[in-house]
DNA sequence: GCGCGGCACCTACTTCGGTCGGTGTCGGCG
DNA sequence: CGCCGACACCGACCGAAGTAGGTGCCGCGC
């Protein structure tokens, strides 16, 4: 196999470091290298110890662990980093994962499951809390409920109207998306008429919405 | 501890079911109570052996996985429903969530993860393979971007202003804005230019875009 | 071949949206 | 106090959006 796993520690509370570096040290195949008490001295950590995997705690006083995360990930030679916190909010979940974060636990996640992700991450498979799961699949399903249909909306169009519905989905105004598709501004009108009485709406900015939940930019 | 976990299982390929069953059948806890060729099987199934977890094969014959999750879901007393699948297509990924799945996991899943899955999904647990994971968190990630661009827009407004900016966002007319807010159209159109001006905008389209992507339904 | 429907295109007319200018009100500040 | 800026509000004007109606052009079926 190959060598341990090396862990770095990113937590204000000197006590839930302890019982991290506790927790995780020793265990078979991971070695706790290093351990940081701020979002400052993450960066020189990770310059000594090379870590493979940090856990960084969400909420630090001076920077916090989105901003470590987001430093962390643009270096070359990135580690995975997993997120630990108390809280769930979107707000944390998102910004987290735009800052490159691997996982994301939440702090009452059980010990072993806390080791098992460490593992996981370091293979390069992503991992979230149960909870967190949930969130992005009820996320994902409502928004495909709305893409289904305004699709199939869109079905019933020809060829230019997907043109127009396009062009009218950027916010164009008529004499644009005229010169834009080589046609006269009155065509544009009677496009756009055409696909509201189709689409059964009432004016261009609903068709912009319902575009828009087509997945149209 | 709780009784065994009963399990149903549904591919039209008698050889997947076989090593299906095979794998988990036996394995402490759990018992493979029975198994299905299709999706018209799958309720009389699950009527006969009221299993606590189904795993489902995605493409089969004559009712397809998605339909047969979302009947079986739709049921008083409904099983727990991990899809399993060669393809990770987003169709085949949003449709099954949507259908209630609450597991999700491609064919190449090592065994001893599936019977995990099992298990966490029996507790409840939503579980998805790495690969999908990985796909949700890049999806949210992406769209939380022009969020957080859009929200930081916003901030600039007055509070009539963003009654105004919602009510826009809908795709409603002037005419129906002023009824709403109890104001009369010129009045609306004031603040809906103001508010052009302060986003440097060019149309209510484009409010309505922006104000989409800042989660305004 | 002929009629027919759908499409893309246009002109002329009506309605809606956006700009400009102006009023009254309120709270902060020298 | 008197002044200023921000806000909510309105009326008059004009350009853009949407409607009605009509033309030429395929491709289809009788």
């Amino acid at each position: 196999m190959s060598r341990e796993l090396r862990i770095l520690i990113v937590d204000d509370d000197a006590l839930v470091r302890g019982g991290l570096s506790m927790m995780l040290d020793g265990v078979h195949g991971i070695s706790v290298v290093g351990e940081a008490a701020d979002g400052d001295e993450v960066t020189a950590a990770a310059d000594t110890h090379a870590p493979d995997v940090v856990l960084m705690d969400l909420c630090m006083k001076r920077v916090d662990g989105i901003a470590a995360t987001r430093k962390l990930r643009a270096r070359p030679r990135a580690p995975e980093v997993v997120v630990l916190t108390t809280f769930d909010s979107d707000e944390n979940i998102l910004h987290a994962l735009r800052a490159g974060a691997g996982g994301f636990l939440l702090k009452d996640t059980p010990p072993p499951e806390i080791v098992d992700a460490v593992r996981k991450v370091a293979a390069g498979d992503p991992i979230l809390s149960p909870r967190i799961t949930r969130r992005l699949m009820d996320r994902a399903a409502t928004q495909s409920g709305a893409y289904e249909r305004a699709r199939a909306a869109l079905e019933s169009l020809s060829a230019r109207e997907h043109e127009v519905v396009q062009a009218v989905a950027e916010g164009r105004a008529n004499a644009e998306i005229a010169t834009r598709l080589y046609m006269s501004v009155p065509t544009v009108k009677a496009h756009v008429s055409s696909i509201l009485t189709k689409l059964d709406l009432d004016n261009r900015t609903q068709i912009a919405l319902l575009a828009h939940d087509a997945g149209l930019a």
